[in-house]
DNA sequence: ATTGGAAGAATGAATATTCATTCCTATTAG
DNA sequence: CTAATAGGAATGAATATTCATTCTTCCAAT
C-alpha cells in the first residue's frame, strides 16, 4: 500500500467507527484493525487521537462545501438561493450519513463547542455564504430582522433534526418531502 | 448528613459534572468528590453508572413537564397553545441550563437514541401534549400537513438550537426575543 | 544488472493511565 | 453491643501511547 493510501484508510476507518459508535466506541486499536494497519502506524500520521479527530473534521468540511455550493447562483432572489442551499445541505446529509453522524458527534463534544465559538466570532469559509445571504435578505426586508444566530437556528435546527431522524429511520425523506421541509424553514425566517 | 440528602447530593453532583463536561468528563471518582461522598457510597444508592445516568434523566423529565404544562389551556386556539408551550419550554431551558445541557448530553448518547425510539414509536407522557396539538392543528388545516416527526423538527429544532446558543453565550435571549423566535417557529409550521 | 545497505515506514507487544466497581475497615445509630 | 452505613484504597479491565524491532524501498557502487 502506498503512503497516502494508508493515511486515507485510517481516516476512512476512524470516520466509520466514530460515526457509528461515537468517540467511545472507537478505540485506537479498533480503528487500526479496521484500517488494516498496525496500532502504532496511526501515530505516524496523527500525533494523537485528538489531532486525528479534528483533522477528520476539517477533511469533512472541505469535502462538504464544494458540493453544496455547486450550481449556487449568487444573483438569484434570496428565497430561491435559500431553498437551493437548504435542499443541497439536506441532500448531502442524507446521501452521506457517515459524514453527518460524524459531524453530530463532533458538534456535541468539547471539540465542537470550541470550534463553533471560532466560527461565530471569527469567520470560516462556507458559512459565509449563509451569513451573506441572511444579511442581504434582512437588508432587503425579505427576511425577519432577527440576530444571525437565531436565523441560523431557524434554518439549520430543523434541517439537522430531520436529517438525523431520516438516518435513524424515524422518517423517510424523498426529494419532495425535503423540498416541503426546506419550504417550511423559509416560512420560518421570511418576513 | 441524612440518608436522602446523600442521594440528592450525588444526583446534583452528577448532573453538574455531566452537564458541564459530558459523560466522559464525569468519572465516578469525580462525582463522588463533588458530592463530598466516598466513591463506594454512590453504589449504595445506584447499582452502577448506567442506572445513575438514566435515573438522573427520569428525575429531570419529572421536574420538567409540570412546569411547562402549567397554565396550559387545552381549549385555546392552536396557535396560542403552540406559542405557550414553545415559550415555556425555552424559558425552562434557559433558566435551567444544567438540566438543558444534561438533556443534550443524554440525547446524543447511545442511551438517548434508544429512549427516542420508544418515545416516537410507543408513547411517553409530556410529548403527547405536543402530538395532540399538532394532530389537532393538522386536522383543522391550521398546521401544514407534514409527518409528525417533521413538525417536531420544525418546532424543537430551532428552540433547542437557540437555547444552546444562549447558554453557550452566543446570543442573549430576553423574553421578547424568545417570543419572536417561537413566533417564527409557528410561521414555519402554520399553513 | 546485481547487490549491499542506509533511510524511512510499519508493526504490535509492552507500558502507563484512566476508570468503574468491589471489598474490607471505620464509623455511626439504635 | 450490634447492625447498618459510609469511606476510600485496592482491583482489574479497558485504553491511549510508546518503542525496539522488522520490513520495504531505493539507489550507489561494482
Amino acid at each position: 500500500m502506498t503512503k497516502p493510501d494508508k493515511r486515507a484508510e485510517i481516516v476512512r476507518a476512524a470516520l466509520e467507527l466514530i460515526a457509528e459508535n461515537g468517540f467511545h466506541g472507537a478505540p485506537m486499536a479498533a480503528i487500526a484493525e479496521h484500517a488494516n494497519v498496525g496500532a502504532g502506524t496511526i501515530y505516524r500520521y496523527f500525533e494523537n487521537k485528538d489531532v486525528l479527530i479534528t483533522e477528520l473534521y476539517q477533511d469533512l468540511e472541505e469535502r462538504m462545501f464544494p458540493g453544496i455550493l455547486e450550481e449556487y447562483a449568487a444573483d438569484k432572489p434570496v428565497r430561491e438561493r435559500f431553498l437551493h442551499l437548504g435542499t443541497s445541505l439536506m441532500h448531502f446529509f442524507i446521501e452521506n450519513p457517515l459524514d453527518f453522524r460524524y459531524l453530530e458527534q463532533f458538534h456535541n463534544s468539547p471539540y465542537g463547542v470550541e470550534h463553533r465559538r471560532d466560527k461565530i466570532l471569527g469567520k470560516k469559509e462556507g458559512c459565509n455564504v449563509f451569513r451573506e445571504l441572511f444579511e442581504h435578505g434582512v437588508s432587503l426586508q425579505v427576511i425577519k430582522d432577527l440576530p444571525l444566530v437565531i436565523l441560523f437556528a431557524l434554518s439549520f435546527g430543523p434541517i439537522l433534526a430531520v436529517a438525523r431522524d431520516h438516518i435513524l429511520g424515524f422518517v423517510n425523506m424523498d426529494s419532495a418531502m425535503i423540498a416541503r421541509t426546506v419550504d417550511a424553514c423559509w416560512d420560518g425566517i421570511k418576513r
